[in-house]
DNA sequence: ACATTGACCTGAGAGC
DNA sequence: TGCTCTCAGGTCAATG
C-alpha cells in the first residue's frame, strides 16, 4: 500500500539509480498499466530521453525529461521500482520495462494493476486534474495552515487525512499510525478537535511519517511503538499499554486502533 | 457535504 | 489437493 513514505523511498530510489541514463527502449508487458497513451505512443514519448530529476506530490511520482515533459509514476497498492541488469531478474509482474544505454533496466512492477505509468505534458495541469491537494510533508503546511485546512469539514478525522485533494499521501496504514500517536480515535468527528488536537494531530503526522522514510519504511526499522508492526497481528495488543487493539469500519476501510488510548467519541 | 458500496485487479489464507 | 470465499486497500463512479 504505497502512501507517502513508500512513495518518498521509491523517488530516492529512483534518484540514486534511474536518472541521467539515456532510455533506449521502453518494454509493455500489460498495457493496462499505461494511461493517457498506448505502449508506442509512451516508448516514443521516451526513447532517446533522459530521466533528470524527480518531484512526488503525495502519493504521486514524477520524473521530468531533460527538456520537456515528465513521466508519471503511480503505485496503487502493489506498485515498486527495480533497477537490475541482467533481463533475468526481472521481478514477476514488471509490466513495463524501461531499457537504459548503460545496459541495466528499470522495471515497474505491480502485481494487482491499480497503478500505472503515463506522459505528462504540462505537470501543473495533471496535478490539477488529479485534484490532489498540498503534500502533506510540504514545509509549507505548519500548524496554522493544517488547522485551516480542518475548518468548515464536518466528516470523520480519518476520512479528513485520507482525502488526497485537501492533503496529499495519507492512506489507510499512516492514517491509523498517525491517530494512534495523537490518541484520536479514527470515527471522531472534525468539528469535536479544538486547536490544541489539531496541533497535535499536525505534530503526530509530520514525526509518523518522516519517521517512516527514516527507517525506508521497513517495519522492523521503525520504533517499537509504532503500530504498522502489528497490522497483521491476530489479538495485537497496544504497544503503549497492553490492551487489546480493535478494528472499526471507516471510510469503508478497516481502522485498527487501541480502544483504551484512543476512546471513541460516542 | 458526507458516507457507503462496488468496480477495478490478483494473490494469500481460510474453510470445507 | 483443490475448490470457493473473503480480504487486502488506492482511486473513481454511482448512490443514499
Amino acid at each position: 500500500m504505497p502512501e507517502l513514505p513508500d512513495v518518498e523511498t521509491f523517488r530516492r530510489y529512483l534518484d540514486a539509480n534511474g536518472l541521467d541514463q539515456t532510455i533506449e527502449d521502453v518494454a509493455v508487458y500489460d498495457e493496462r498499466v499505461v494511461k493517457r497513451a498506448t505502449p508506442a505512443e509512451l516508448a516514443d514519448y521516451l526513447r532517446g530521453h533522459c530521466l533528470v530529476r524527480t518531484y512526488r506530490r503525495g502519493k504521486h511520482l514524477f520524473a521530468a525529461l531533460e527538456e520537456a515533459g515528465w513521466l508519471e509514476l503511480h503505485f496503487g497498492m502493489t506498485g515498486y521500482l527495480a533497477y537490475y541488469r541482467d533481463p533475468g531478474d526481472a521481478p514477476d509482474y514488471s509490466h513495463v520495462r524501461f531499457a537504459y544505454a548503460n545496459g541495466y533496466h528499470l522495471a515497474f512492477v505491480d502485481r494487482r494493476k491499480l497503478g500505472y505509468v503515463a506522459p505528462v505534458r504540462d505537470l501543473q495541469a495533471c496535478v490539477a486534474e488529479l485534484d490532489l491537494g498540498i503534500d502533506a510533508l510540504d514545509p509549507d503546511l505548519d500548524g496554522p495552515a493544517f488547522r485551516e485546512l480542518a475548518e468548515g469539514r464536518r466528516g470523520q478525522v480519518k476520512c479528513w487525512l485520507m482525502d488526497q485533494a485537501t492533503m496529499a499521501g495519507i492512506g489507510n496504514v499512516y492514517s491509523d499510525e498517525i491517530l494512534f500517536h495523537a490518541g484520536i480515535h479514527p470515527r471522531t468527528p472534525l468539528p469535536n478537535l479544538d486547536g490544541a488536537d489539531l496541533d497535535r494531530l499536525h505534530g503526530c503526522m509530520r514525526n509518523v511519517l518522516k519517521t517512516a522514510i527514516d527507517a525506508q519504511v521497513q517495519p522492523q526499522a521503525m520504533p517499537a511503538d509504532f503500530l504498522v508492526l502489528l497490522r497483521e497481528v491476530d489479538g495485537a495488543a497496544c504497544p503503549r499499554c497492553g490492551t487489546p487493539l480493535a478494528k472499526v469500519k471507516a471510510c469503508g476501510r478497516t481502522a485498527q486502533y487501541c480502544p483504551s488510548c484512543q476512546p471513541s467519541p460516542d
